[in-house]
DNA sequence: CATTCAAATAACCGAATGGTTTTTTGTCAA
DNA sequence: TTGACAAAAAACCATTCGGTTATTTGAATG
């Protein structure tokens, strides 16, 4: 479904930008989940929940086990790592901000009391 | 404009679903770039590459400097902190997989040379 | 002052998104 | 075999999205 690397971010993060659909995450890492048993923990209709599945599935965050008419999805982490180490690219630029704020703090600590 | 935890998960997941404003991201990590000089880059029109940079400022990953006439859009590294958090509450999930991965090319390692 | 250049604003367009209700399609059980 | 249940599929709707062109605003320059 997803063909190039950047395809797939597109979907990764498209997938987790709605809350619904990282709810669903959140209840399938605690364990796997029937539809019909996702479904009545939110406000929206089974069918729009189905839906968020059904795009979480197209990222490849979720995959679904059919046992008979219950159909069983679980969590894919994998696809997490795609999102994970292109934000890890940048990585070196927030921890440079927070070091910098670390000295600062220091800057302050020492000048409210000086010893 | 961004209120709740959520509302600003919200914005920074939409904000690196889109290849061109990834695309942005990558040139003001190397240095601040003025609207003008951000725009030839991509085979869209100036107004849409504009769009876009509002939509980064909106998540808080971009901040303008206008100098006179010129916009300066620099990254603004710790916006991407609040995606690179949740994600690490998934860590444990794919490490557990990569362990489980490593794991069994051992075993493959074993078995197909046998000391 | 008139011009030029950077950017925003407005108006518009087609496609995708998130939701709905209704209608199939299967599967389990009485 | 006749329901009942789980899920998908279809049709529909309003809103958002990513893009366009044309117009306006505002600062630098001749």
């Amino acid at each position: 479904m997803v063909e190039t690397r950047e395809q797939a971010l597109d979907a990764v993060f498209h997938a987790l930008a709605d809350p619904t659909r990282r709810s669903i995450l959140r209840m399938l890492a605690e364990r796997p989940h029937g539809l019909s048993e996702l479904a009545p923990a939110f406000p929206i209709s089974a069918v729009a929940v189905s839906k968020h599945v059904r795009t979480l599935e197209a990222a490849g965050l979720v995959a679904r086990q059919v046992q008979g008419r219950s159909h069983l999805c679980r969590l894919e982490p994998m696809a997490l790592l795609t999102a994970h180490r292109w934000l890890q690219a940048y990585e070196r630029f927030w921890s440079q901000r927070l070091d910098a704020l670390e000295g600062l703090l220091e800057e302050m600590k020492r000048d409210a009391d000086p010893a």
